[in-house]
DNA sequence: CTGAAAGCGCTAACAA
DNA sequence: TTGTTAGCGCTTTCAG
């Protein structure tokens, strides 16, 4: 651990502790001459500035959190994710801002992990996976945390917030369909209480006109194959089905085929998300991909504008496009 | 941002900072009676810590690093990151440390990254993607910076390493489509320069018994595709492919598909790493799976130990296992 | 068992 | 343009 201090580097520069530190943060106005031989001096000693005494000193911990209320098991299965962080690096690599992930389980652990960031970890966070009336919006005002929402939010909040529209690609998809010539079309939602889940399932009951073919799953494969099961087992079974992801699209089309049923002849099937080997299934998975890198840039960038106090803004990322492919060719 | 200090603490209490402190660490005797007291001010002030503040004073982070040096768009695409990082979580929690997440790109910002993390951002570093004669081992034991090396190393080093088998899936997926009668068996591996794709062609090319068959490739689909051309056009061309990742096989049986082949009955394909869709897949991909929260399990603990001050050791996780499915069937 | 006081390494008023 | 001097909020000797 490098033991050198900016007061070495001061002895070495032969000016003060002040006229480093503003040297490299360009705080004040400094010669020329001084500043690069306060530069030299600290390339020499091969010093950087300690990021915890810098943190104290400003309040700011120049690092912002992702925190995940996951089981550790879906973030492994889920293509949203990596695609997302990647995109918020991408903005915070400019700024020598820091990523904070953390994975809690249970509200206790959630709250305490929110309290420990607010104070003196890092300067704002990403809020992912929102429920509809989600007890951490009021809970990250009134700690005050500056907060990004990403996904629609469906109660008014103080925080910026990234949109996505999902209805369409659901009512894009349900139109294609029946211009294919399909009447029966059934939809595989995810937990009804994530926000953007009831986005699609509304946009679908409001399109087909009726819940009967809804059907409410969890992401997982266990339940794309469950509920198929129980759809194709019917009377009057659908002929296709929207599934909110890639995951219970797939488990569902093998359970389908594994009922002789031929895909997409028998049954059209379309996913979410559009998972990177979705494209190489055989038949390809038709699929709605939503640019989640764009949707980390654009909330790193409104959770660091935040951070520096800007009011809070609405941004509508509009990115999701319906790939076509053999799954629901007719 | 909570206000409240350590001192609001004490006064509700009416003890001294002292008193606060080494009650909430039990870093020395304290009468439960005062505890008692302390919890309560801390629970009614709703006080946490300052990490910060903490960090400066104790030289301690509490928060250990992962950098990943490679275009945000690999890591969207990559299954074993995700995963590997649950496993890590999983230990974190336990700890109250937190995983700083850094993607770079070009080695002066990796180094940049790395002084930054050392001089107190973290107290630690996970290093993945190990390539041959890495410059990251040396330089990150100079900067003096606790290091788990995630991948078998090729040199000797101060740092502790948690090695899986690559070579023995390789060997047993050899002899297995020996056994279903395949004489010509190709392999396209990822870049040699990755420690993993070296030792996993070191072992094909042990088995085998010579490089005829041997094709580097990228990872990427792109790579896949382009190999599995190239090998299917040659005058005596493969009957089985393994390739080192699931995209790259995906991507040559789509093209080996195209060409009019029959998977497997004319062409065997297996992957690695088993990305949660190949068993999905039709056929079916043959994949070898290695638990990626098992390893990240093990580095984070031998992580921890190490920032302790454990000397280095080598854990071996033994934890591949071949899954022969349709792609492979003879 | 508890209090008082001295830092941890940096930044930011306030002076000069 | 630069130096001086207080802190930032915690931990940790050193006394009591």
């Amino acid at each position: 651990m490098s033991r050198t201090t900016i007061a070495d580097v001061a002895r070495e520069a032969g000016v003060t502790k002040a006229t480093v530190s503003h040297a490299l943060s360009g705080n004040r106005p400094i010669s020329e001459e001084t500043r690069t031989k306060v530069l030299a001096a600290a390339e020499k000693l091969n010093w950087v500035p300690s990021q915890s005494a810098r943190a104290l000193a400003t309040r700011r911990a120049n690092a912002i959190a992702v925190v995940l209320a996951r089981d550790p098991e879906v973030i492994a299965n889920d293509s949203f994710f990596p695609a997302f962080i990647a995109g918020v690096e991408s903005v915070l690599a400019e700024t020598e801002t820091a990523l904070i992930l953390q994975v809690v389980v249970g509200r206790d652990a959630e709250e305490r992990a929110y309290r420990t960031l607010a104070h003196g970890r890092a300067d704002g966070a990403l809020l992912l996976d929102l429920r509809t009336d989600d007890w951490r919006v009021p809970f990250l005002e009134q700690l005050g945390l500056p907060t990004v929402l990403v996904g629609a939010y469906d109660q008014p909040s103080p925080f910026s917030c990234v949109r996505t529209d999902d209805a369409r690609p659901i009512r894009e998809l349900i139109a294609h369909l029946r211009d294919a010539g399909h009447t029966r079309i059934a939809h595989v939602s995810g937990p009804l209480d994530y926000v953007h889940s009831k986005a699609r399932s509304d946009a679908y009951v409001e399109e087909i006109g009726s819940d009967e073919l809804l059907r409410e799953g969890d992401f997982t494969a266990a339940s794309g194959r469950d509920i198929t099961a129980e759809l194709l087992a019917l009377p009057d079974p659908p002929t296709a089905v929207l599934y909110s992801n890639d995951t219970m699209a797939i488990a569902g089309l093998s359970l389908a085929r594994s009922q002789g049923l031929s895909i997409p002849r028998d049954l059209a099937i379309s996913g979410f998300d559009d998972d990177h080997l979705s494209a190489h299934l055989s038949p390809a998975l038709t699929s709605v991909s939503s640019d989640p890198p764009a949707r980390g840039r654009a909330a790193a960038r409104l959770l660091q504008a935040g951070i520096l106090g800007a009011s809070p803004q609405t941004e509508v990322v509009d990115c999701t496009v319906v790939h076509y492919r053999a799954s629901t060719a007719s």
